[in-house]
DNA sequence: CAGATTACGTACCGATAGTAGGAAACTGCA
DNA sequence: TGCAGTTTCCTACTATCGGTACGTAATCTG
């Protein structure tokens, strides 16, 4: 609650520095406490104080509460993505690719932080809408990644869209499963077993029946 | 806000019928309310003037509003149990019965009331533990299917259970799909054929090799 | 009918998201 | 360097909402 300046540092600073400091300091204390405490139960004021900085300071920079979780979550999202991205490229065979993308989401969702942000609450203080809108990368990529591993044209775009969908909910299920699980890793192997059997499955597949 | 007793009902009432219609009332509103608004966003004020009841009288049944959710909840996850139960039941064959029953699971998800609530706002209001704990019914039922299915001892239990995880995944987030789709009916074939094609890879495969 | 128990009503409290308006820090230009 | 103009930040306040305290009315038991 009792907020002073501290330590002030070092003389003079540009509008950008003070700027993307404070909001650098937000997103930071926002992410550690909505991670701790859920969405609705972090008070703005806990979050001011955590970041030092004054809630004037805050409604500055966000237009409510609710736009600095979507920041956090945001931010979150995107270096999954980026993670996810970086290991895909580095396999030639599309299957192979998927299966480690797939792999590194998994890896990267076991992270609690992580996960509570982005699987636990985001749903309800997003809203699904917007949810689907910024998820939009990770299954952008995943829509990608089946695309070409199932070939060219061999199926209508929205038999794809609908599999995405499917294997996405696996995945993110498989992730919070491992979460809680008391031996994670065991889970790990065993989701990545059951999707290298699916994909196995559709490989074998005759190009023309339906995957 | 503005609370009155109106038109008094039949002169006597026993408690039982007194408290049972309370909550009863109560239980409705906010089933509609949580819909409509989303959970936070919901104030028992509202509630409480919609069921036309005080908040004396709801803190009396109900501990606090996450109580009440849950219990909101629980009814619908019932409602939705009983449903695939008695479609499951129909069938000999356990893959099918076990497909007809996902089926059932989707078409009764695609409301947009029990969709709101059991599978974006719970989550977060109730939080994972408390989700899965409740969610068992659906999760043991499919459990129980899928080892129907595959047949009794062919595979470590930990195996089934990280597949139902997946698979109910799956549905969930194919569900979510289908009620923000343009054409929901052509998503909900389109997945139902998914589902179709990955038991019957299962079911193809030599006994035993991974599921 | 009397006393006990259960169901309900009213008035209040503390916390918290959001606002209003001014002070302080920076910027660009004369 | 000094000074208008802009951006960044601070303080004090409000409205709303979940939850509580305690009293009143309805029902039950004997």
């Amino acid at each position: 609650m009792t907020q002073q300046r501290v330590a002030r540092r070092t003389g003079r600073r540009t509008q950008q520095e003070r700027s993307s400091t404070t909001t650098l300091q937000l997103l930071n204390s926002a992410r550690k406490l909505f991670a701790r405490d859920g969405y609705t139960a972090t008070s703005l004021d806990a979050i001011c104080d955590a970041a030092e900085v004054t809630k004037g300071a805050f409604y500055h920079h966000f237009k409510n509460k609710e736009q600095l979780f979507r920041a956090v979550y945001e931010r979150e999202q995107q270096d999954l993505s980026s993670a996810i991205a970086q290991e895909y490229s580095h396999y030639n065979d599309p299957w192979e690719a998927l299966f480690q993308g797939m792999r590194e989401f998994l890896v990267g969702s076991m992270e609690p932080t992580r996960q509570r942000i982005t699987l636990i609450d985001a749903p309800g203080a997003l809203g699904w809408e917007a949810m689907r809108e910024i998820r939009t990368d990770c299954r952008r990529m995943m829509f990608y990644g089946l695309s070409q591993a199932l070939g060219k044209g061999r199926f209508p775009r929205h038999e794809i869209e609908s599999l995405t969908s499917m294997v996405y909910g696996a995945q993110c299920e498989a992730a919070m499963a491992m979460a809680h699980a008391d031996d994670p890793d065991e889970l790990l192997e065993s989701a990545l077993r059951q999707f290298r059997f699916l994909f196995d499955s559709i490989r074998r597949m005759s190009p023309t029946s339906q995957p």
